[in-house]
DNA sequence: CAGTGGTCTAGACCACCGA
DNA sequence: CGGTGGTCTAGACCACTGG
């Protein structure tokens, strides 16, 4: 019998190696790898099994792969860094901290010119309007503006938000099919200020998010965070 | 002969078959999908299609997957946005735009206590910096505020960054390993402005990125970017 | 314990690319 | 045209979960 390599060599360990590979500068961006027939020998494996870690190499952003020409270490954009934009309840509960909303105003409106266009209906329909203050530990870290499209969370207006964040009810109406999200930068003005107990005109980081269900719009909020007190964290790593 | 189903169902129509149910309410969030092999059944093809088609769903935050228990509708959070924060060239260029940099400052120094802290170096230790503000068609999108480290980029000074951005540069000489990224909105101090080109006490948005080559710190940058001139976007779709 | 998803094998045919 | 990745089949064993 010849020698045989380590009797099992998972994708893991596939994908493990040509990391490493790519890591130590042995495999210079833009190079082309070895063909998945050749891994095959290589690894001694099947053909599903390297097909599948160079799969996920590729979801990855360390490698690019283009059928009928071959794989390639990826150019540039290891660095396709990802910002989550995380629900804000659960992310203080992650932090084991506590989480209050302070409910400024709950109510029913006819839509401006801008709102209305927003959501994509006529103006002056009737649309649910409410802005909440949410607290970590009694600090204030985000003020939700949000209107609600009413055809779609009929039983948006009865809801305690003390409890529940408008997210969540959402959520609970319609399965949504679509998000859209803008993150800037702007000035408080003497309002915002207040709600979040800031100085008027400190930079806020404003995340606005449009949320689509069933090809209507469900609802348009307004995040504000005081650019002191809240950050969006993203790592990456190979 | 009993009837057949059509002749070839691909992991793509299980996707959208299941994508559809979940979409139009008829699969709840948290309820429980059929098993892998029931689905093999309902669709009459292999396990691996099934699987591959499930894991798919999985990655794009539609369902969850335990193993030992099974597949469910996810509860929350289709709503994971993703925001990239892409290379400023790259993504001018993408519009069809102009870019053009501007060269502020490039300079040998002594790291002061708070960059050799981010750079994990001793202070007082040398470190290259550069100041740059991006151009798109003329207007200032970016000022960059960039610490690098010799070590990994021996070559670094001696660039022409009205060519090549920083980025790229660093790319060249060393595969990165990790990076991280955190988004702040700041206001602009004078200086800042007059890069820019706002008035100063603007709203900023202020990326600020680590990258770590092969265990070492391979540069430090904040990137600031004018409030009103300059969005991070993000869309998700079911 | 039975049932679940996780992984792997050893084939196969296809669509696509480049010379 | 030959070589590439994309996808699929029909099995198999494993690790984990829950009652």
């Amino acid at each position: 019998m010849t020698t045989r390599a380590p009797r099992r060599l998972p994708s893991k360990d596939i994908k493990a190696s040509i990391r490493q590979r790519i890591a130590d500068g042995g495999w210079q961006p833009g190079m082309k790898l070895p063909s998945e027939r050749e891994l095959v020998q290589q690894f001694g494996c099947a053909r599903m099994t390297v097909h599948h870690a160079l799969r996920e190499l590729e979801d990855e952003g360390l490698i690019e792969r283009r059928q009928g020409s071959g794989s390639y270490v990826a150019r540039l954009h290891p660095i396709s860094n990802v910002l989550r934009v995380r629900d804000i309840h659960e992310e203080i509960a992650e932090r084991g901290h506590l989480h209050v909303t302070r409910v400024l105003s709950v109510a029913r409106e006819k839509a401006g010119a801008e709102v209305a266009a927003a959501m994509r209906l006529r103006k002056g329909s009737t649309v649910f309007h409410v802005r909440l203050v949410h607290l970590e530990n009694g600090v204030a870290i985000q003020l939700e503006d949000r209107h609600v499209n009413p055809a779609l969370a009929p039983g948006f207006m009865a809801r305690d938000f003390t409890q529940v964040t408008p997210s969540h009810v959402l959520f609970e109406h319609a399965p949504l099919t679509e998000a859209e999200q803008v993150v800037e930068a702007v000035l408080a003005d003497a309002e915002q200020a207040r709600a979040l107990e800031v100085p008027a005109g400190s930079a806020l980081l404003r995340v606005s998010r449009r949320t689509v269900s069933q090809g209507a719009v469900a609802s348009v909020a307004r995040l504000y965070h005081p650019g002191t007190r809240y950050r969006l964290i993203g790592h990456f790593s190979v």
